[in-house]
DNA sequence: CAAGAATCCTGTCAGC
DNA sequence: TGCTGACAGGATTCTT
C-alpha cells in the first residue's frame, strides 16, 4: 500500500536509527521476495556505514560507504519495525534484519512478499531496471502543468490508471490518485486525453497539495501498515472518498441529484467518486 | 500498440 | 466457532 507519502514518512523514521551508523550484523532469511535478493546480500551489508537517504516514487535508496545503495520496496504490505538489537523480537515474515554497532535493530517484514530488495551501485541508481523510465516526483518543480500534459497528450486509458502508471509521475497509488482526482474534481473515467490543458491546471497543484498534507500527517495507516516507529499516521481520517462507499460527499451534502460516494472498480482496482462533483 | 485481466502471496473481514 | 469468498496499499506479464 504503502503511497508516496507512506514511504517519505517511513524513510524519515528509518534515518535516526541508521544515518551515520554502521551496519555490524545483517540478516537475511530467504532467497527472493518478489525478485529473487541480490547474491551476498548480507555479506555486502555487513561493515558499511551507512552514508544518507533518498526516496525516489515508492523507492527507497539507502546509501551506503564502499558504493552501492541498498534499494527498498515496500510492495502492499512491507513495512520496517525498528527496535534494539538486544530485544530480539522475533517477528513473521521478518525478511531481513539489519543490526547497528551501536545497538539498534531494522527489519523489513512483508508478509505478501510483493516487496523488493537490491544493491545497486550509488552511481548509477538512475539507470536501475526499477527506477529507470520513471516519471518525475510529484512534489518536485519538474512535475508540472505542462509535463503532465504531454505525458497525458493521446492516452486513450482512464485518468485513474494513467495516474497510477509510475512513467506518468512517480509514487501515486490507489489511494492518492482517488483522493486527488476528488479534489480536482475530474472524473476517474475520463479519458487521460482530455486532461490536457485547464483540467491539467487544476490537477497538478491538487496532486502536489494531497501528497504535501498526507507527508504533514504522517501518511495513511492501513489495516497491517505501522510507521516505523509504531505510531499510526493520520492521514486516513482526512480521505474524502477512499473507502468511503455510499457515504454523503463532503462538497454536496443533500443536493439534489448526489447519490453519495459510489465506488467502481477500473482496471480491477476499486475506484472511489462522485459522479455529481467529478466531471 | 494499448487496455484490461491475470498473477504473485498472505492476512483480514463479512456473511453464513 | 468455523468455513468460504471477496478484497487489500503494487506492478509486471500475459491476453485480447
Amino acid at each position: 500500500m504503502p503511497e508516496l507519502p507512506e514511504v517519505e514518512t517511513v524513510m524519515r523514521g528509518l534515518r535516526p536509527a541508521l544515518e551515520g551508523k554502521v551496519i555490524a550484523r545483517a540478516l537475511v532469511h530467504r532467497p527472493d521476495l518478489r525478485f529473487p535478493l541480490p547474491p551476498g546480500l548480507a555479506r555486502r551489508l555487513t561493515g558499511a556505514r551507512v552514508l544518507g537517504f533518498r526516496r525516489r516514487g515508492k523507492y527507497i535508496l539507502i546509501w551506503l560507504e564502499g558504493g552501492d545503495s541498498l534499494l527498498i520496496h515496500l510492495g502492499m504490505s512491507g513495512r520496517m519495525v525498528i527496535g534494539s538489537a538486544g530485544s530480539n523480537a522475533e517477528t513473521a515474515h521478518e525478511h531481513i534484519v539489519l543490526e547497528t554497532a551501536d545497538g539498534a535493530r531494522v527489519g523489513f517484514v512483508d508478509p505478501r512478499r510483493f516487496g523488493s530488495v537490491d544493491l545497486v551501485r550509488t552511481d548509477a541508481e538512475e539507470r536501475h531496471k526499477l527506477l529507470a523510465g520513471m516519471g518525475p516526483e510529484p512534489l518536485e518543480d519538474d512535475f508540472t502543468v505542462a509535463s503532465l500534459s504531454t505525458s497525458l497528450d493521446g492516452k486513450k486509458t482512464p485518468i485513474k490508471a494513467a495516474l497510477l502508471d509510475q512513467r506518468v509521475v512517480a509514487g501515486l497509488g490507489n489511494i492518492y490518485v482517488c483522493e486527488a482526482l476528488f479534489r480536482a474534481g475530474i472524473s476517474p473515467q475520463r479519458l487521460a486525453k482530455t486532461i490536457p490543458g485547464a483540467r491539467a491546471a487544476r490537477l497538478v497543484p491538487e496532486i502536489k497539495a494531497t501528497l504535501a498534507e498526507a507527508i504533514a500527517a504522517g501518511g495513511s495507516s492501513l489495516r497491517d501498515y505501522v510507521q516505523p516507529d509504531g505510531e499510526l499516521g493520520y492521514f486516513q481520517h482526512a480521505w474524502k472518498v477512499y473507502g468511503r462507499e455510499s457515504e454523503p460527499c463532503e462538497r454536496c451534502p443533500g443536493m439534489p441529484g448526489c447519490s453519495g460516494i459510489k465506488r467502481i472498480v477500473q482496471s480491477g482496482r476499486s475506484t472511489f467518486y462522485c459522479p455529481r462533483t467529478q466531471r
